[in-house]
RNA sequence: GGCGCUAUCGUCUAGGGGUUAGGACGUGAGAUUCUCAAUCUUAAAACCCGGGUUCGAUUCCCGGUAGCGCUACCA
């Protein structure tokens, strides 16, 4: 019974198999997550495996890049990173061992000549498959010749007839027909085994268990079953996982703007947040309720490791929303602990430039952590804590609704009177600001607003009194007076501003 | 072109022979507030099309269409 599958006893094994032709891209983090997630969930062990036989295109510089991102994800892997291009005596045996079963013979076609055969055939229109003249070779000469040395790449002897075909967990039967599949290449005449022959090999070597992929290899799969059989070994538990499409649809590339996974690290992007939305993407737990009865998408990673299962993984392509996940990353921004989101706000604020002193940081961090989508924001929504002076503002900006430069004027004196008196506390300063205002006859809003821009720099800005409370007593009094000069200015410029009259 | 796969709001999805087809993101409106943000309430928004099967299909079957994937001595 060669070709039953693994005992579902075994503890499943499991791998992500990166080709280091380029950095971890979206499509693959996700691949390596359900891994991920999958070996967690059944305490199985996640295995990787670098597949670098294409040496044209592979990288040490791509590899490092992957691992850091799977490192920044916190995928963590249990044995490896193996290399396939240190693994090429596994290959060339491999090959042998089809050859010596009858499933396997010498081609001695160059690629030239393919290429001109498939050019031939698409102009005739005539199918574009290996027409499998090689195979017609007697064994005698085939041996013969790679003896005398000629090149010979080795191809799979495809049946001519029947079918193959295999159980995905994700998709169900899928079945191809054999005179469908072409007489493929194994190991190139070089001596370098192609991708179909090093990932059996390899998977069958490391006695993987389960074979979590992208649905684009749905089609090499019976090229691979088929390999399976000829080696006698047990089939793995095939699960191919739908692809992740850009908003138009379209595979994700480039095109669609960030799509290495480093590029939303560099963004801002909390990993947690991430691994959260990557998750699920082609796959839902199935309706997990919260208290009120809602359906609630943000899980933990425990809590995503406890949930996963293949069952939940979706048939159907799923387009990546950059505004979900921009949802995500704010939630888990907000639900981090002060501290520790203090702890990541420190680089953010260096890379701008700005002088964030960790205590300051950490009392300005509850202040603005509501308010920022990604860590990036901060150094935009807290600049004006850490800098030394105020980025240039519009000195209008300074005057409430109905334009009274004089009222404005009023507001900031008093102000500036207050708060060289007053304990500076956010409560005390609000309760005497209050008070101002009333004796100012002036509602809340408007007399707010030229202390907020004299203040901040800006009218939107986190609450005022706590950043007041922060930013220090001198500070404030420096900016509101500096604000004064520049009313004073404008007054001088425009009089009617004075009289209230509307300021256009 | 051939082969394979897929098809519920704009997007991610739940559901499943009889439902007001549920939730989330985004969008609109409102509430709250010192601004912004957050929060809360609320609205608009979907079963690709055509045939079957059935008392009844969005759900099951078939066909069409569309999208995606594969179609290398790349992985």
């Amino acid at each position: 019974m060669p070709y039953e599958k693994h005992s579902q006893t075994t503890a499943p094994r499991v791998r992500f198999a990166p080709s280091p032709t380029g950095y971890l891209h979206v499509g693959g983090a996700r691949t390596a997550l359900f891994n991920w997630l999958f070996a967690r969930h059944t305490g199985g062990t996640f295995i990787l495996r670098i597949e670098d036989t294409d040496f044209e295109r592979s990288s040490e510089a791509m590899v490092e890049g992957i691992l850091d991102g799977m490192r920044w994800l916190g995928l963590t892997w249990d044995e490896g990173p193996f290399y396939q291009s240190k693994r090429l005596d596994l290959y060339k045996e491999t090959a042998a061992k089809i050859v010596a079963s009858g499933h396997a013979y010498p081609c001695f076609c160059t690629k030239e000549e393919l290429e001109q055969r498939r050019k031939e055939a698409a102009e005739a229109g005539r199918p574009l498959m290996y027409d499998r003249r090689c195979r017609r070779i007697p064994q005698e000469e085939a041996t013969r010749r790679v003896a005398a040395g000629e090149p010979a790449a080795i191809r799979f002897a495809v049946p001519e007839n029947g079918s193959t075909s295999f159980d995905d967990a994700v998709f169900g039967k899928v079945e191809f027909a054999n005179a469908e599949i072409e007489d493929f290449v194994l190991l190139r005449s070089d001596g370098i085994p192609t991708y179909h022959l090093s990932v059996v090999a390899d998977d069958i070597d490391m006695q993987l268990t389960h074979i979590i992929r992208g649905a684009d290899h749905i089609s090499n799969t019976p090229k691979q079953v088929l390999q399976y059989r000829a080696l006698g070994a047990p089939l793995p538990v095939f699960a191919h996982v739908p692809l992740i499409l850009g908003p138009d649809k379209t595979r994700l590339s480039k095109r669609h703007g960030a799509t290495s996974v480093t590029a939303y690290k560099d963004m801002g992007i909390v990993p947690e947040a991430f691994r959260n939305f990557l998750s699920l993407l082609g796959w839902t737990p199935g309706g997990i309720k919260d208290e009120s009865g809602k359906e609630r998408e943000i899980f933990p990673s425990d809590e995503l490791v406890q949930l996963f299962s293949l069952e939940g993984i979706s048939k159907s392509n799923a387009v990546f929303d950059n505004d979900k996940l921009t949802w995500f990353n704010a939630e888990y921004i907000r639900a981090l602990p002060v501290e520790e989101l203090s702890k990541m706000l420190e680089p953010v604020f260096a890379k701008a430039g700005m002088h964030a002193a960790p205590e300051k940081l950490l009392a300005v961090t509850p202040l603005i952590r509501e308010r920022m989508k990604t860590l990036n924001d901060a150094a935009a929504v807290a600049d004006f804590f850490f800098v030394e002076e105020l980025a240039p503002y519009e000195t209008a900006d300074l005057i409430p609704q109905k334009g009274d430069a004089a009222l404005a004027l009023r507001i900031l004196a008093q102000t500036r009177k207050v708060l060289t008196q007053v304990d500076f506390s956010s409560a005390a300063m609000e309760q005497v600001l209050r008070e101002a205002a009333t004796e100012l006859g002036v509602k809340a809003g408007p007399m707010f607003q030229p202390i907020r821009v004299a203040v901040c720099g800006r009218k939107n800005a986190p609450p005022l009194f706590e950043s007041m409370e922060v930013l220090g007593r001198a500070v404030c009094l420096k900016r509101i007076g500096y604000a004064e000069e520049k009313l004073k200015l404008l007054a001088a410029e425009e009089p009617a501003l004075l009289n209230g009259e509307s300021h256009s």
